[in-house]
DNA sequence: CTGAAAGCGCTTACAG
DNA sequence: CTGAAAGCGCTTACAG
């Protein structure tokens, strides 16, 4: 007679992981009971709590999150996609999502999309097969598949200043419009006419331009246009790739072509790589040229001259993100869709232009 | 008769998910024959497959993780545990290892400690209850119940820069020490004798110190020992705190006790700080002081002036740390730990200090 | 508080 | 290529 080897014993790591089983055998009680301990219901008398928490202990076990999470039918996890974890804007977003997600009894998944609908996508295909209970969207771009799979999935998302909507699916907004429309008044009242604007937008052409951006640039003709100055000379320049280098890029080629006293970077990032265009080419800051940026990360009080932007509050943010995640887990169908305020800091990146100064 | 209302109606979202029996049946195929479209077995006729995959498509159905995962008994998925997103260094490696670990087949999840001990430790246990197929420990605090958790777990496991190790856990290592030894051997031939190094230790006291640290300060006492100059004067200040606020912190106390001629910042984010510190004293940087970062991070270049630091291989650590962890993965007991060169790059915070300037 | 049992939605031999 | 069946490790009523 042939012997089969037992399986128990040839197979390696996966059935030597200890289960819930051992757990109630060495402590001798019931399943249900191992698993109330672990779900800290309050069914169990004290007593016993301890010593199923002892074997836990002593035998390190860990449940087991997909056998626990397919039993349960629902998820305590809440899903953050961001586009770029190295502009410190969405580092500090998901920081800030994380950390109160936690308070809040929540595990939370970060994935980056680097700008990349596809990726965008594949982010959300991951976090919709993890059935997370929801999804903060925290990206600029904004791919229709993306939200078409949630869409029809029913999982409830945010997004972050987009036009998205859905009975279970919203926007958290920053007016990034009025934002705009101050920190370009405030250059204006300072006495800048020769103004340049630098964007940064996706590497993908075919993509659609970012919302974000858009509000952006509105906000940036509004002031314009309601300050009304005869003598305005204002350029655009859309530089691709990375926001630091485009930045720079963008300084160097408009240094070429026209003469500017201030620039409006779309985000701190691009600030910096415009920073470094003017410093290169030998210009101080704010003596020849004023700066701008977006966003009030942590960069900004380093920079040398420390950076005037905009702040766009990131806890409230994440604080309306997760409360319109809650309504809509809770089945709420008229959620209200907050409008954060940004405000201008004024740091000393910016003054009146040399030629007033003289006067 | 009482009438119980079918579950199946009354409930909500969860019995709604579509699943894999209701591909199968609208596909008019088996259970096992959709599994396999689904893990791109080759046993399925084309036409077949793209029925099913049809139908998937209608239905927009999503596998769910827990469930295939539990069946599977193993994951593709490997856990990527760093200190602080809003450090670039982390930012990058961890894009790093995503994009590598993505091309290799698997996906990650991420999460971060804030350098607490007890985040780590939550970390662990949060990626053993995924069952990842292994563990990438980027971080520079090092809590023994973390490594003990991991240990025991039996989960293959990589550490960098640590003196960990088990049967299924090793240490990538990047030679900060000689790193190190190089910068201050730059600044010692540039005729630096008052020199500065500014650490950033963890917030927490009661922590053991970050290995990593112990590594770098090593490779400057090494170098200063070696030159062995009879008028060295040389300080060292550990300030807590968020890195750039450190820096900044250091340089603002350092100023009030003693001059320096140069300061080595333990990391690129810490010089951040250290330029603000000079630079709001009214000193030029390299003119009055050279400062010197570490890690070589994208903010280097766009600093003013760009910043001379270190550069430890962000790309080639991610390939080794993966590696790694295949190796581990395939059971193989005697995997070599690699060693990472670390090279200066010069840039313009260096130059001679302004006494030898003036002869 | 306990125990036995059904079920979560997949995968994976196995016999056709 | 298909179908029926067992099993992954939990949770959750349910009857005691």
């Amino acid at each position: 007679m042939a012997v089969t080897p037992n399986p128990r014993l040839t197979k390696s790591k996966p059935s030597e992981r200890i289960k819930i089983q051992d757990v109630a055998r060495l402590a001798q009680v019931s399943l249900s009971t191992v698993s109330g301990v672990l779900n800290e219901k309050d069914n169990v008398r004290p007593e016993t709590r301890q010593r199923v928490l002892d074997v836990i202990a002593q035998l390190g076990y860990t449940p087991n999150l997909f056998a626990s999470n397919l039993a349960r039918r629902r998820t305590k996890l809440i899903g953050i996609i961001v586009s770029d974890l190295l502009n410190p804007f969405f580092a500090e977003i998901a920081r800030a999502l994380d950390m109160q997600a936690r308070e809040q009894g929540y595990e939370t998944f970060l994935t980056s999309t680097n700008f990349d609908s596809g990726q965008q996508c594949a982010a959300v295909r991951q976090m919709l097969s993890l059935r997370v209970a929801g999804i903060a969207m925290m990206t600029s771009e904004n791919d229709p598949e993306a939200f078409f799979l949630l869409k029809t999935s029913g999982t409830p998302a945010v997004y972050l200043d987009n036009n998205h909507s859905a009975p279970h699916i919203g926007t958290v907004r920053v007016d990034k419009r009025h934002g705009m429309f101050v920190a370009v008044e405030h250059l204006l009242q300072l006495g800048h006419r020769r103004i340049l604007l630098v964007k940064n937008s996706q590497q993908d052409a075919a993509a659609p331009p970012m919302f974000s951006h858009m509000e952006r640039q509105i906000g940036f003709e509004e002031a314009l246009h309601q300050f009304n100055a005869s003598d305005m000379d204002v350029h655009i320049i859309d530089e691709p790739g990375e926001p630091a280098a485009a930045g720079l890029r963008a300084v160097e080629r408009a240094l070429e072509h026209y003469r500017f006293t201030a620039v409006v970077a779309i985000n701190d990032l691009v600030a910096l790589g415009v920073f470094r265009g003017l410093q290169a080419a030998g210009l101080s800051i704010p003596q020849d040229v004023s700066v701008v940026g977006f966003d009030n990360t942590y960069l900004c009080r380093y920079l040398h001259p420390p950076l005037t932007t905009v702040a766009t509050p990131r806890e409230d943010l994440a604080r309306s993100v997760l409360q319109m995640l809650h309504s809509y887990i809770d089945g709420e169908e008229q959620v209200r869709e907050p409008m954060l305020s940004a405000s201008i800091v004024v740091r000393e990146s910016t003054s009146a232009p040399s030629s007033i100064q003289a006067l």
